[in-house]
DNA sequence: ATGCACAAATTGGTTGGACCATTGAACCAC
DNA sequence: GTGGTTCAATGGTCCAACCAATTTGTGCAT
């Protein structure tokens, strides 16, 4: 009731340029990768100014759907399709102690989720690849006494992946950075992490066995575990940090 | 091991922009809906092009932190701050069928988690403001038969902003349009919604309750008959959409 | 004074052209 | 081959102007 009768759009420039775009790179197959016209060309092309199409593909580049090498060339990152859904999410504020158990709740939710759907969705490819990653993680953390984030992390995203919706993968991807920051710093927590190991192979069992509410049960013990790491640091933190 | 020496950034000019420009708005404590210099003082200041303030400002209206209005001038659409995260979500195919599911799957994982958070968390205030939105909704339900999607929707809202973390009111914001355009047009299932109804006062009771397990359940049950809802307009559509 | 029509100033949107900085390939000397 | 050099292509930045929408001010009629 509310907005039917859409503003007129009486100029839209840049959107129109983007369609057009996403036209071509859907009529010439175009896939990441692959580069794409320059922008004088487009600009030509389009009959539009540079500066048009500049603010166009600034936009996609905000989306991280495009690259731009300057001396190169314009690069497509991600697939694009003229119908696509943007949702920006912007958070704010996530460098301290509570912006991470903020996220790491968060990840609870999407982990507890996908885990159940994967065992429900993940084809025979999926699960090797999962096992694949979890086997590797397993060697570089016996083999490296527990220094098994890059591995761990990909095991996760295998996870997120078979679980059949892209958008799982995107939200953790983004938080990824944030993960990433702080376990080069695990606040003084020596074995950080190690508790979480044995979990991996449970959730793996619970989605290789079909079990959706197991995998959902492992992967919040999982979480829990990780929780509580960090808590024990965030303590560790108050006790040495004075100054 | 693998990206010690990150590449280094000889330039970053409209990133500069966006660094100066947020710790301005910090500095001068603008808030969403407030006006932002005009682009050719912003160039002027900081010395740059009013083409690079362009590409800026573009990045950030391309994540809805910031309108433009052409005459009028540039204004502030969310908080922003100089240590902002930002992950835009794109969904290929967002119109159809499919893209609303993958919206919804993330939707379970976190109400599921938010109503159990609230269960815990939610203070006194918090709590009255969540029945209050019930009842509202409980009304408009009555009266306008089943009508109720803006209060229903302001109900989640609460729960998940009692939830204690600011993030699941943030992901599920940046899903609101996706939700909202569809239940303008609910693929010709009349009652559209109305299963769900009764399972928002046994959130709520369950949240009043202290029970997070039983708010986590009930938060599933709830989402589980909006899917089912979803799959029979799914296959309305299949019927009637022969062309 | 009030209200309305019109002009002027303001502001984002677009254009065209110029130049800079980086890249990558072709080429050359050793 | 290896390591420079040159050079064309390409994105990045700048400038100056003009267009289009909006806001503001001005002055006239009532």
């Amino acid at each position: 009731m509310t907005d039917l009768l859409p503003p007129i759009q009486t100029t839209a420039r840049d959107d129109a340029v983007l369609k057009a775009l996403a036209g071509f790179v859907r009529q010439e197959a175009l896939g990441p990768g692959e580069k794409l016209p320059t922008e004088r060309i487009l600009a030509e092309r389009l009959k539009v100014s540079r500066n048009t199409v500049r603010e166009a593909l600034t936009r996609w580049e905000g989306l991280g759907l495009v690259e731009r090498r300057q001396g190169s060339g314009t690069y497509l990152k991600a697939a694009v399709s003229p119908d696509m859904l943007h949702m920006p999410l912007t958070l704010a504020g996530g460098n301290d102690f509570a912006g991470l158990m903020a996220t790491l709740e968060i990840r609870r939710a999407l982990e507890a989720e996908a885990a159940a759907l994967c065992a429900i969705r993940a084809g025979k490819a999926e699960l090797a690849e999962i096992e694949r990653k979890l086997d590797l993680m397993e060697e570089a953390f016996q083999t490296r006494d527990g220094m098994s984030s890059e591995e761990d992390w990909e095991f996760h995203q295998a996870v997120f992946r078979a679980s059949g919706n892209p958008l799982f993968e995107q939200i953790i991807a983004a938080m990824y950075e944030m993960f990433h920051r702080f376990w080069e710093h695990p606040l003084g927590v020596r074995d950080f992490g190690h508790a979480s190991f044995p979990y991996h192979r449970t959730i793996f069992n619970c989605i290789a066995a079909r079990d959706p509410e197991g995998a959902r049960t492992e992967a919040l013990k999982l979480i829990a575990t990780v929780e509580d790491d960090l808590k024990r640091g965030a303590a560790n933190l108050k006790l040495s940090d004075r100054r």
